[in-house]
This record gives C-alpha cells, structure tokens and sequence, in this order.
DNA sequence: GCAGACTAAATCGTATACGATTTCATACTT
DNA sequence: AAGTATGAAATCGTATACGATTTAGTCTGC
C-alpha cells in the first residue's frame, strides 16, 4: 500500500499507518522512534513528523518525553465517531442529492448488488470496501469538501478503531443493503433536502443501535444518545 | 498570549499562530523556516513541526520544497466554513439541549445582555468574544467531545480567515441577539430536538445569509448552498 | 530584444549528535 | 518488608550540519 513516491516522512507515514491498520502494530504496542527509523532506514527527524500526523489522526496517543503507543479500541470513542458520522454523512448526502446525476444512482446500485453478492460469501472485508465505494459516488458531488473532509476523516477514525472487526453484528450487513436501496429510491423521487439528511442519518445510526443492541452490556453508551441521532 | 511552558515547537506554534491573527503576518505572507527560528531564538526543528500543526489547521498553506504562506482570505472558503458549523453547531445544541439547566440558562442569558450592550458602544471584538462565551455555555455539557471538536475547529478557522473584520455587515450582530434570546426560550420550553437543531442551524445561516445578501457580487457563491442550509 | 541554458542564492528535507527527561532496576534506610 | 533514594539505561527534544530542490538572476545565442 506504501508508496514509493514523496519525501521520506509521508512514506513514514504512510508505512506506518499501513502497519497499524494491517494488525503488524496493534492497540497498546509502543511506537519507538529509534526503532521505526532503524526499521524503515530512515532517520528520526521523519519518522517523527510522520508520528505526529498520526497523532493529529488520532491514530496514535503521544505523550510528552515518552512516546507514542497505537491507539486501543474503544467503544466510547466508537460511539463518538459513529454519531458524529451520522451527522456529517447526513449532511453530505443532503447536499450532494441535488447533483446526483441518473447515471450516478446506476453506478451506486450497481455497488450495492456487489455488497449484496458479497454477503453470501460472507466477505467482510469485501462488503466494507464496497460500503465505502457506494456511498463516496453519493458524495463525489458535495460542494462543500469541508464537510467531505469530516466524512473522510470518520472513516479513518473507523479504521484506526477497526471497526469492522470488533464491531460485527449478525444481519446488520443485509440491513444496510435494503436501507441503500431505500436511500437510492429517495434520491430519485427528488425528495426534500430534510428527507434525504434524515434518511442517511438514520441508516449509519441504525449501524450504531444494531451495535448498542447486540452488546446490551453498554448501558452508558446509551445515555450519551439522549437526542435520538 | 503565547506561554512559556510546554516544549520549544509548542510555544513556536502559539507565537506564530498569535502573530498570524494578531495581523503581524498577514495573508500570502511568507514564513521561512530559519527566519522564523532565528527571531524565536530556536532552531528550525521545532518551528518545522510548528508550522506543518499550523498547516493541519488551515492557518497556513504548506509546499513540499517550497515552504509555507499564511493562509488569505478566500470568500468560498468562509462560506464552506460557515455552512460546516452550522451543521455542527446544530448537532451540538440539540445533543446538549437535554443536558442545560435553568443556571446555565441564566449564565447565557446574561452574557446575551453584555453583547447587546457593546453593540452600544460599538465593540466588535467584544461582541465576537462574548458570542463565543454564549455558545461555549450552551455547549459545556456536550455529550460527544469529537462533535464539540469540529465547532472549536469551526471557530478557529473563522479566526484564522478574520472573519469579523472582511465580513462586517451593519445591523446583523442586532439580530443575532435577537435569535440567541428565542434560542433560550425554545432551550427553556423543553421543545424536541429537531426544533432545537433547526433553530440553531438557522442561526449561523443567517449570518451567512446576510454576508452573501451584503456581498451580492458574490453570485456563484449562492449557487453553492442549493439544499437551504 | 527574447527564449533558453546556466549559475548562484535561498530555502527546504534529512542525518547525525547530544543534552534533557523519563523509566526502571537496585541499593539503602527505617 | 515497604518505601525511598540512587544511578544507569532508554527514549525523547532540539541543535547543528549538509545535501537536495527550488527560485531568481545572468548570460548566451539567435
């Protein structure tokens, strides 16, 4: 995944990230800069640039004078990011559903056939992708990239709290595909913008209820969620 | 403003930034690493990380090999900005609506009775630190740190494109009062958190409404915001 | 006079070095 | 034995140095 192109930190970045995301360094596992730059055959200057950015990524927690550890799985946080991401992905879809073109919802349904073929193999690492690729053809024409950006940035967060992996939940995946389908129907009925932004909140909240359902041992969680998002 | 704790690139990082909005470097102006570290009598190692922070939040514009600008004033920028908080400043009002108590609305109440005294005496630096306060009081007991995050990014960035000089427009501060004091009475009428959102989300689009209604030239800046926001 | 090549200056990117801080094991005191 | 002082090892933070890249100015040939 790693490129070879840039200057040295990005490709520290980059190297590193890659290796948070793929397991090699997981949750808890301390990011020692003498080592990654002896590994990487850099030297400290970069690598230290690069840790930093993963810090502004909230991939990683840094301490003053001691360093940096990944990033550990946590289900408040997850809770955060969910809700925030129910919130700016509402927003996106609202605004991009006015430029969304007859060609567009094919390509986008075309996508979520493949998630629904996806399933019988059950293929999660495949369904994500896919997840992914069906709704950035809903926000390809947002025109506000700010807003794009926080999307963006809640799926990274997602990564970082590999959330596909600690977060299963049996039949959620079938869900997602009918509510796809339902949003697609909206979009070319020319819906209100109201309609379109509650829609798409509720389909990534009702990802976040089929998690807070199925590990009903979260009792807190529940309280943060006063307003129903 | 800048402390003299913390690590030598955190103090580069809160002179620069204080400079930049302080009008000391103003925009497309060039800020060059050993100058830089020359005048904070550090070397240009911290001041590197300094300004790639600085460039993470928009304060400057960044160019492999080339080096670092201060960020302008860009009109589209300001609305992607303005749009962006109002979304996320309605998501942080309706989810910490449930949480304010009578104290805290007395506390607004109040600070909304200084702003409309300095609209008196004409302070707009005074009006635009007292309707941070107002709204920082509304938002203290936000249940989800990441969305209070996205305001506080929000803000900052208005600071770092000065909006309360370029986007002056006569008589709105008036009305923003106005609208803060209907937000307290809905606050206080326990009204459901869609009204709440909705309102507060109108709040900061009038603003933006009066700025494009002041600034008619700006066609193409309309064209952005279809679904009404 | 102008386009392109060449050189020099400015500036960035990174390596290396070292002092500062934290951590951890050990010895000492009560 | 528990707690505290001590010192060494590990690690970070920053200074300095230098090669790499860009920029700007000059020169050349047309």
């Amino acid at each position: 995944m790693s490129s070879e192109t840039g200057s040295k930190s990005e490709r520290a970045y980059a190297a590193i990230k890659d290796k948070i995301l793929g397991g090699e360094y997981t949750p808890g596992y301390r990011l020692v800069l003498a080592k990654l730059a002896e590994d990487l055959g850099f030297s400290v200057v970069p690598v230290r640039e690069a840790i930093r950015r993963l810090e502004a990524e909230s991939f990683v927690t840094f301490e003053r004078n001691v360093g940096a550890t990944v990033a550990g799985i946590d289900p408040t946080e997850y809770l955060y990011t969910m809700q925030t991401l129910s919130i700016v992905e509402g927003a996106a879809t609202a605004l991009s559903a006015p430029l969304i073109t007859g060609p567009d919802i094919t390509r986008a349904r075309a996508v979520n056939a493949r998630m629904s073929r996806s399933l019988e193999h059950f293929d999660p690492i495949r369904f994500t992708a896919l997840n992914l690729e069906f709704h950035s053809i809903l926000f390809e024409n947002c025109p506000n990239p700010h807003i794009l950006d926080l999307v963006h940035r809640g799926w990274n967060r997602l990564q970082a709290l590999r959330s596909s992996t600690f977060n299963y939940v049996p039949g959620r995946a079938g869900e997602s595909v009918t509510e796809h389908e339902a949003l697609l129907k909206l979009l070319e009925s020319g819906a209100g913008a109201e309609d379109i932004e509650r829609a798409a909140r509720a389909h990534r909240a009702a990802t976040l209820d089929a998690y807070l359902a199925h590990n009903a041992s979260d009792q807190q969680a529940h309280a943060l969620l006063t307003p129903s998002y």
